[in-house]
DNA sequence: TTATTGACTTGGACTCTGTCCATCGTAGGA
DNA sequence: TCCTACGATGGACAGAGTCCAAGTCAATAA
């Protein structure tokens, strides 16, 4: 069993066939599926999962902590299990291929005192826009 | 008529009324209203209008340039007038109230180029979360 | 091992946001 | 004032996500 589901045990998470699958597919490094393709990819193991308990599951899994919800479009969210890595994103304009980059620096000490409003800033979400290499070379894009 | 108004005359922009009302709408400092928000407020002005107009209308302020779409959640995207002076935003975790903020430095000096993966970089979106003094105050919020 | 039970899953209806399209209306030039 | 191409309309449609009542099953206890 993988370190995720491990710990999602040693919370007290009740194991089912279902979150198992979806956990799973989550795991790996520049991931960040959108709900639709977790479920596409969790169907091919487990054919009769619905759609609701998808998103039930990645709800959980963001409430926990162990995935982060990553907003770049108006589009789909997406599901990014890199939780436990501080860290922004990289995504190409054209085709939106996404990276995960660890800037240097913190972008919150850049948020003087007086642009603050009165808030309590607590974190800063960067979104790098660029074009990928494919696009670079794809003529047009 | 208003700096805006006249620049799109300008550009050969064909004003209607409809088209007018959506640009007063959207006039003033830190102001992020949503296509539904901007429908509404149309609305009180000339009833008739239609939400498709409406999306039309933002859609062509955005390709001119003249507006900036804005995502921080997965809901509705957000349609910000503040197109000619380079910002980033800061958003309140709880109630969602936004500001404009002109933080110092630029996040792309902070990515340095063995993070690029190859990309060509050309821009960066930063949003800053916290709570605002409302919802500070506010008990459980 | 079996019984129990409350948490989990299901699928369909529903909401919200946004797009598309055929038709109608009108701003602005001739 | 008339024309006409561009813009507005509203209703259908699509994608993403939520909700709910009913059925299922993982984990505990006996």
């Amino acid at each position: 069993m993988s370190d995720l589901l491990e710990r999602l045990r040693g919370r007290g998470w009740r194991m089912t066939s279902q979150r198992r699958v979806v956990a799973e597919v989550l795991e790996g490094d520049h991931v960040h599926l959108t709900a639709d393709e977790v479920h596409a990819r969790a169907a091919q193991r487990l054919p009769e999962i619905s759609r609701a308990t998808v998103y039930n599951t990645l709800g959980e899994l963001v409430s926990l902590g162990e995935v982060i919800e990553v907003v770049t479009d108006g589009r789909a969210r997406r599901y990014d299990p890199n939780a436990h890595h501080p860290h922004q994103h990289l995504v190409c304009s054209a085709c939106g291929t996404m990276r995960d980059v660890s800037p240097t620096g913190s972008p919150l000490a850049d948020l003087p005192a007086e642009e603050r409003f009165g808030f309590t800033v607590s974190g800063a979400d960067v979104t790098y826009r660029g074009l990928c290499p494919a696009c670079i070379r794809r003529p047009g894009a």
